[in-house]
DNA sequence: AACTTTGATGATATTGGATATCAATTGACA
DNA sequence: TGTCAATTGATATCCAATATCATCAAAGTT
């Protein structure tokens, strides 16, 4: 069991934590749902069809672990709740969003596009940038149509 | 008593809203804490200063319909609570926001920067961008010193 | 394989930011 | 000044997220 090429039992000995069947079977859901920004609440619900027993608490700890090793991103659309997707492979800059503004369908921006900019502000604000987190916001193409 | 250039009252006139002491002390605490992000609690301190018989439920009210009106912008730090600030007074696209995972500290980018980007993006993507919402994360120049 | 340690879990109570409710109030316009 | 819909303050309520705690189970240790 892996994630972005690192040994997922390691990554947690590193913490001092335990490989659980539950966090197993999180991060199962969460690979099974890429390209989903899931809640807590639609994570617990995936979950529990493999692993009924689960407690809704034990997943709030989940992500909230799996955060802390940067293996997940929390996402905030305004929605009531945190969401959460699988940290990008490569990078560990996370891709954009394009929030559309009247169907509020979420679309994501692969490239990151921003190498340049964020040298222009390291260097005006001797600013160390390691991340960033950027949304845009608009109208998509099928509701611009109509 | 005008925002951005617009009259208080008109901008509540047209969404069918009327100009009262307590939509006015909000503006008002907004303008002399500019810089700063303040949460709806913390305005409701500030406020009570001068409108002590304000509730908190009209501060939560309050800048929900200033952010409808588009005068002012929500923020999220991850800190638990929503937070505010002023709407730039020109463009209508916010400002970029560095935060220090070291010592919290929050700082601004006044320039845009990415109307290149938002160009490339909506011509790949054909999506009509009419704002966005940009933080960097990284380590600011004190505590690169430290 | 049984033992031991210590982190993890599930159930549940609790917190706290935000919203809903509703009677009383007040701003806007005539 | 009177009318009336919007607004307010007080407070109940909601609900995502966290805290608590007895029980359980990884992962070493013998
Ligand atoms: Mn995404
Ligand atoms: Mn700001
Ligand atoms: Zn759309
Ligand atoms: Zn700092």
């Amino acid at each position: 069991m892996n994630v972005n090429g690192m040994d997922f039992k390691e990554l947690l000995k590193e913490k001092g934590c335990k490989l659980t069947t539950q966090r197993r079977a999180v991060l199962d859901v969460l690979n099974e749902h890429s390209g989903e920004h899931l809640s807590t609440e639609e994570i617990y619900g995936y979950v529990k069809e493999k692993c009924p027993e689960i407690g809704l608490a034990t997943v709030y700890r989940t992500v909230q672990l799996f955060e802390e090793i940067k293996i997940i991103d929390k996402l905030n659309f305004d929605d009531g709740c945190s969401r959460y997707e699988l940290s990008s492979n490569e990078e560990d800059h996370h891709h954009h969003h394009l929030i559309c503004e009247v169907c509020n369908k979420v679309m994501e921006v692969e490239e990151d596009l921003l190498e340049g900019l964020e040298e222009q502000i390291e260097n005006k604000y001797n600013f160390k940038i390691t991340n960033h987190k950027v949304k845009f916001y608009g109208i998509c193409s099928k509701c611009m149509e109509s």
